[in-house]
DNA sequence: CTTCTGAGTGCACGCATGTACACTCATGTA
DNA sequence: TACATGAGTGTACATGCGTGCACTCAGAAG
């Protein structure tokens, strides 16, 4: 398997032409999936062959290359996730070169990037808690991944620094979440609604900067959360 | 129609005996949905069929009470939250009675009726994504009315008296979102995982500590966002 | 050049679904 | 008491579904 190993650019020649094209209909698969899930459908109520039918191909050679449709599901979070982490890495190595990323233009960054992949945050925002198990657990798991990265990211940074690290992680969470729940309702607007789209956009910024200034008085001895009765 | 108005105890004898069966036959088929949402199933998953099944009712007599399952999610948004009102305005006059609602009470309270309720938050927010857009806009709507409600209760409280309603409602949404999401984190727990429950409720406690930290410090005219490029 | 592999095809099947229609018969109305 | 209503029934049908199986025939392997 995989050879033609005849010591070319290697991202492009360790393949087959062969495994190339199944590599192509299986994206085709992805994207028809995607593509499907516009005008609010959710997964479940997309049929395998309607899949196999926007993506050109017949319903059988679907399980080629996925079990079922839970499957799609998972390799579309995989897939979808691929592209944001190396983004959103991509955005933090720019953000050491300009020191004081205010929150204000990563926010509006972030706006851009949502907007300009509608699609594969659309996907992630229906199937979040509206999924199967297993897609809703992969989703959670990137979101988890996301929230430490974070976490360590500003561990640096005045404010943070030598705090404690459960307390970092809590921040850090409240930050994601008040980011995605921007995403989700950016996706509910008609497109095109610039004016809403700012409305939303200041109300985040201004979110995110009073948690900020919770930050900076935090103290987690004055924090802590007795068990109460268990 | 409505008759028998024999001036009886007129929460119970406006209704024929009839009208009073029907309204059970409705809220079966209700509650059948429900019950079909366990096991993380989403409305979209559930047949039409499946619910007049699990409600004892042959599958036509659906349309006696619905369009379709379409119009049985929207009369699930309305029964749940008319509910979910209700227990909340309880909940606020009883808050009234004893002043200094600590945030750690109000949280505990909540996470007592989300797990009581576990079906319907369940279903609210499997749907409040998930969802087909009609569904998606009503619960949408009702997560505003929270909002405002929360942002006219706490104006009487210090750190918010006189404070422009924009930075009011975007504190309240802020609360909202953040206690949303501990009870989306509560109903992915397997159910009696006592232990990470109370990690959970730890960590929103901290995050709303970290909010009101905030909210004391917050000076409206450092805040504003200004528009950028539009 | 020959042989083998496996991605995509075409057909066939049984099954569940949404909904139309004509029905029954308990209950409300007069 | 006699009639009208309408909630729930039972049958029927076309449609779309997931999936099994035998197939073709590029293209990889030797």
């Amino acid at each position: 398997m995989n050879s033609r190993s005849e010591a070319l650019p290697p991202n492009e020649r360790t393949l087959t032409l062969r495994d190339e094209r199944k590599l192509r209909t299986r994206q085709a698969l992805l994207d028809a999936a995607l593509t499907l899930m516009g005008q609010g459908r959710s997964l479940a109520g997309i049929s395998l062959r309607e899949v196999a039918r926007e993506a050109g191909v017949v319903p059988t050679a679907f399980y080629r290359h996925f079990r079922d449709m839970d499957g799609l599901g998972l390799a579309l979070v995989d897939d979808v996730c691929l592209t944001l982490r190396k983004l959103m890495r991509e955005a933090r190595v720019a953000a050491q070169g300009a020191r004081d990323v205010a929150i204000q233009t990563s926010v509006q960054g972030f706006v851009g990037y949502v907007l300009a992949n509608d699609r594969a945050f659309e996907f992630l925002t229906r199937e979040r808690f509206g999924g199967r198990p297993a897609v809703r657990q992969a989703i959670a798991r990137e979101i988890r991944y996301f929230v430490a990265e974070l976490a360590n990211d500003v561990r640096v940074v005045p404010p943070f620094a030598a705090m404690p690290s459960d307390d970092l992680e809590m921040i850090a969470d409240l930050v994601v979440h008040t980011v995605l729940n921007l995403s989700a309702d950016l996706l509910e607007l008609p497109s095109g609604q610039r004016v809403r789209e700012h409305e939303l956009t200041a109300r985040t910024i201004k979110q995110l900067r009073l948690i900020f200034l919770g930050a900076a008085q935090w103290r987690s001895d004055r924090g802590a959360v007795p068990l109460g009765p268990i």
